[in-house]
This record gives C-alpha cells, structure tokens and sequence, in this order.
DNA sequence: TTCAAGCGTATCGCATTGTAATACGAGGCC
DNA sequence: GGCCTCGTATTACAATGCGATACGCTTGAA
C-alpha cells in the first residue's frame, strides 16, 4: 500500500495559525455581543483546545475582550485600529470625502461611498444628518454587488465576461419582494447604467428605499467604488428622486475618476 | 501612538504566530500606504521569510491587498469588516448614536464620541457636517487620555490611584505648545472636570481648537466613553463656547450614564 | 551592453511551536 | 445533593511554522 495519503497538497507558505486567530474574530460576524468558550470552538469549526488558545492570544493583544465576570468574549476596541490605519491610507476616500460632504449638504439625503470588492460591495464613507436605523450608518457593511445600485454601475463599467463571472458566482437571493433577481432583468439594469451614467433602484435593498449610485472609475479604466444617494419613497417618487439626483450624483463621480491614485 | 503591546514569554497558551501576523498588520499603523516585503520585515522587526509568509496568507484572507504591479502591500478592504462587527455589536455606541446625531443638529459643531482603553480614548462616533482634516473624520483614532477633555473627563470619574497610575504610565509629551502637561496640572483639570461634569480644553490638541468633553458612566460606575464638541476659536471665544455647550453636553452624557448595556 | 544590487519567489531539513486529549475545580440547574 | 457544563491548566507528541538559502527578474549606474 502506498503512504498515507495527505489532505490536498498545501501551501507551504501558508500560515494555518494566522487562519485560526483571525477566524476567530470572524466568528462575530453573525451579529452576536459576545461568546463563550464553546460557542466560539463551533462557530470556527475547531475544539474547545483552540478556541482557548486563539481567544487568549487576542485577548492580550487587545482584539477580544473577556469580561471578567461571565468570561465572556467580544471583539476588542483595537479592531477600530485597523480601520483606522485602513482609511487613512486610501487615497481614493480621502479624495471623496469633501466631496461627499457636500453632496450630503447639496441634496439633505443619505450620502454613502462604496467600495468594489468582488461580489460585494462595502461601505467606506457614510454621511448622514438624518436619524437612520443605526445598521445604515456603519462603515464596513457589505452588501451585494449585483443587487444594489452602486455595484451595478460599477458592473456596467467592467467587460461582459467579468459581468457573467460575477453573476455566476453570487447568490441571487432577493433582498425585498422587490429586488430584480434573474439574471436577464440585472443585465438589463447594467446597460441601464452604462448609458445614463448612474443606475436607480427601487426598494430593492429596504422597502420604503430608492437609490442612485455611480462608479468611480480608477486611473486603469476599472470601477473602483461608487458613491450612492439614497431617499425615502416617503418624500419622492422614484421619478422625481432619479431625475433630481441622478444627473448630479453621474457628474460628481465622473469628477473622482481616472485619478491615479498612489496606492493603487 | 502604538496600542498596548504585551509580548508575554513562556506561556504555553500564547499563539506567537498569530501575533506576527497581527504585527504585519500593525506595521501599517505609521501611516504607510503600501510597503515592500523588506519594509514590512523591518517594520516587525522580522526577517524576510517571515514577512513573506505572512503577507502571503494575510493577502489570501483578504486582510491585505497586493498590487500586481508594484507587488507591494496595503491594508485589505476586509479590515473594515471587523470594525462593523465591533461596533453593531457595541450596545453603548448604538444607543448613543441617534443622541449625537441630535446633538451635532442641535449645535452644528463637531460632535464625537470616544471609548476609555486605559493610556489612550478611540473615536467611535464622529458627526459632522463640517469640512474637516481628513483624519478628524476617522473613526479608530487613538488620543492620550490625559491630554483630551473627553479622556479628563474619565479620570475625573476614577479613583484616586488609577488616576496616578495612569499618568505614570502615559507618556506626557505635550501635543501644542498649550498643552497642560504637567501632572499638576493635568490633576487641576481633572479635579475641575469633576465639579463641572465636563472637561474644556482650549488648543491643547490641535491650535486654534476648543473642546468640551464629559464622561458617560456604566452600570458599574466606571467611565466608559466620553461624548465631544468641538469648535473653532476662530467663531468663539473659549469662555462663550464653555458656557454655550458645557453644562448640555454633561445634560446628554448623563442621560446616556449608569445603563447596563449586554456586553459590558 | 554589462554587471551588481535588490527585489519577490520558491525550496527544504530541522526543531520549535502549536496541537488536542485530558484532568481538575467551580459554579449552576434540576 | 448530584450532575452537567463551564473555564482553566498541563502534557506528550508531531505537525507546522521556521529561516537559511538559492534562483530569476527588474532596475539603474557604469
């Protein structure tokens, strides 16, 4: 018989422990407060052995956070470090932010800058002056790109194959009873987009939401993150919101673009 | 500048090689947009292999991004994840959200809210309306405790000795060439903080600057954050900002006090 | 053009380091 | 009171991370 035959060949450069500690701090995005020991061992899949290793380990660097009295785990307040150091560094949203600025003030609505990161988009900028659900005003949200409109105006500015390569990939699960789901309606949005600079959607996200978004395009032609302007169908009809916004939201994002940025 | 860093020897439970790779991620905390695999080495004080395998596996997780081109690194998008895990799950941040929001209406100045970590405060909440410095914008910033009127306000509602061990152990270099830093000094204004029920600080963060600050209290009586205003000397007097928003802000951090939120 | 310096990448034998089974004491709940 | 389940501590073992080394490439000065 031949050796016993190891697991699909591994990387020898890849570092499992690494995996483990930051899986751990994954395990919190399921929205809970805070673990226990054994919670934590099941939600990264591992025994209770390494759940006290790696929760341990975080703990003295400051990523997690035991409470004293019921040994409870929560992510730490260095966490916000990273982020930190994340924005601070980004050219691109450092360019964006006056700019969004103003567009909050210009318009009175949400104003939110988005970034592409495959399948999903996530939130880098929110501006705000209205009281919100506090889920909608956080940095770091992700959110589908093929259902919201700033990722679809991004899609409208990649080549088709990458479009179907994304479409492919994702779950086209519907996020209201009206998100456009099939994959001929969301292609049909992206053209949408392509020719009016900006892509629209209508309570496809929340009820009650409509939205216009427009991609920033990088120095290399590529999207790179979109800037949102979000309503309630409360004060507008979408008609009016698009035809207010639309124009506006398409030009400001044009005038981010084609910048070479040093970090990217 | 640096987060509190305790490298513990000869603990059976200590996970090293999650700490490297957590380090590698640190080595961005200077502010560094992007480096090379031998300036991350450098920045943790490793060789290269190590920056080598670490970067690896931090670049596959999505925690750093590599450019194709320059092969050099920078901080993933991903990063941003872990600071909405942090801060949707922060019961405290949240409930006190919407309140400066009101706030920031109220008196159109720049509201913020910071959280207590011992030797420093970090922004959690930052509400403007303004064209700010990029960085004042920046949820995840660390400040001194002792310097800023939100981390004076905090000490004011701590004993005695934690108070003198917290200054031993901070470094009081002075910020601006007002910054009170002599420890006399620093206990006058706590003492002050502690009558009033809000701390002021005039241009000993930034020139040009005025800040009121005061604490909110947990469950247990400990201080646990601190909420701001911050004006310009430019359209106030620090006397008429003081009396203007000092005794609303201890009002608001009051009310948001003695709360038993989940995760504390 | 040449060459050297510095880069990122790949390899590999070794021992350090993380692993996981186990045990123990402390609470909490029937 | 007895039975869980929790967090914590210990240990023998080998898998895993380590780091020295080598290679091919680009860059820039000679």
């Amino acid at each position: 018989m031949t050796a016993p035959r190891k697991p699909p060949k591994s990387d020898p450069l890849y570092v499992a422990s690494l995996e483990k500690g930051l899986n751990v701090l994954g395990a919190f995005s399921t929205g809970q407060q805070h673990m226990n020991l054994r919670e934590i061992a099941e939600a990264c899949g591992t025994d209770k052995s390494t759940a006290q290793r790696f929760t341990h380990t975080l703990s003295q660097l400051g990523y997690l956070e035991k409470c004293a009295k019921t040994k409870r785990f929560s992510l730490g307040k260095r966490v916000l470090e990273l982020s930190f150091n994340y924005l601070r560094a980004n050219a691109l949203v450092e360019a964006a932010s006056p700019v969004l600025i103003e567009l909050q003030r210009a318009t009175g609505e949400r104003v939110n800058l988005s970034l592409f990161d495959d399948l999903t988009i996530l939130y880098a900028i929110r501006q705000s002056s209205k009281r919100e659900y506090y889920f909608s005003t956080l940095i770091g949200r992700r959110m589908p790109t093929w259902s919201s409109s700033g990722g679809r105006a991004m899609l409208a500015a990649l080549p088709k194959a990458e479009v179907n390569d994304i479409l492919k990939r994702s779950d086209l699960k519907p996020l209201t009873p009206r998100t456009i789901h099939d994959p001929a309606g969301i292609r049909k949005k992206i053209a949408q987009a392509q020719q009016k600079g900006y892509a629209l959607t209508v309570e496809e996200g929340v009820m009650g939401e409509v939205v216009v978004g427009s991609a920033i395009i990088d120095a290399d032609g590529r999207p790179a993150a979109a800037i949102h302007i979000a309503g309630s169908l409360g004060e507008w009809t979408a008609d009016k919101f698009e035809r207010k916004f639309g124009p506006l939201l398409a030009e400001t994002a044009q005038r981010l673009s084609h910048h070479r940025f040093p970090n990217r």
